[in-house]
DNA sequence: TGCGATTGTTATATATCATTACAATTTACC
DNA sequence: GGTAAATTGTAATGATATATAACAATCGCA
């Protein structure tokens, strides 16, 4: 397989700079949501460093893992992306063998989507990797704040 | 003026497709706060719409608002980019009549920053109708709510 | 004085993503 | 049944953001 470790995305630090008057910055939601947001994306960069995977790519995995045969413009749909960047994405999967296109009966347009055992495979140890990762991130907030928090940034993005 | 309504980012919707299983998605902390800090970026971007102002540029108005005669560098270590970007930034601010350098007395190499009268009201403006639209975003809220939401992100991205 | 560090700058490369156009195919409608 | 409209994947193109690397001017320190 080839390296990629080197290359893909590397999340800004974004931390706070002594000395510097933020003036009412804090005082935004989108500033501290993204923020907060950075932050998490680190981490997930952190558990998945190496592999090239970067969140949309994480969750087109998931995304397929649960929903064999979908197809590109509907992966797109969930990404919220134009069908061309869902294909670029296809493809940039297929390129690792970690996903096919196979065709469907009933509509010669169509690609269905699935992963390979070597998708299933690397998207089993993602996981266990993010997820302990991320277990690491929220250990900041105690048990019921996660709760609460889950609830408040749902609330939020529905 | 240039207009530039038409070019900018277009923040994807990021909606909830029916029919679609989402896996463990909905489980990961990073995939929450992504899908709230998209909502919120839909939110500041329809308050901005048609200034061509993104997040970092509105950043780098409130920080030379609040510390007049910062430089390239330090705005982009508040920014958490490299000073490349940081100067394109500028440049942009700048080429609208928003943002002016000024060289300094004792530091042949160093430019201050400071907002121009434009930039200055440029930033009011937009200030209360971000404002405004992040008071819309945040009425799915309790007032208790959100101070705890706060509170919470805060302590995620320390 | 001289050397390393810093700043702004420029050029280059890359990754992401939207837009547009197109062919193949399916669906809808008369 | 036959034709027009819609859908899907694809390809080409372009825009944008941002990193890296190299460079000159300048500063600070030994």
């Amino acid at each position: 397989m080839t390296n990629h470790a080197s290359r893909g995305p590397r999340p800004s630090h974004f931390a706070r700079v002594p000395g510097i008057d933020y003036g009412d910055l804090e005082d935004y939601y989108g500033y501290a949501l993204r923020r907060a947001q950075v932050a998490a994306f680190i981490a997930f960069f952190q558990a998945t460093a190496g592999a090239g995977i970067t969140p949309p790519r994480f969750t087109a995995l998931v995304i397929l893992d649960a929903n064999p045969g979908i197809t590109q413009t509907t992966l797109g749909k969930v990404l919220g992306t134009a069908r061309s960047g869902a294909m670029l994405l296809t493809d940039w999967l297929v390129d690792r063998g970690l996903a096919e296109r196979r065709h469907r009966e009933h509509d010669g347009r169509v690609w269905g989507l699935y992963l390979t055992p070597r998708g299933t495979s690397l998207l089993e140890r993602l996981r266990r990797r993010v997820r302990s990762r991320e277990k690491a991130f929220i250990a900041r907030l105690a048990p019921r704040e996660r709760t609460i928090l889950k609830s408040l940034l749902a609330k939020l993005a529905a």
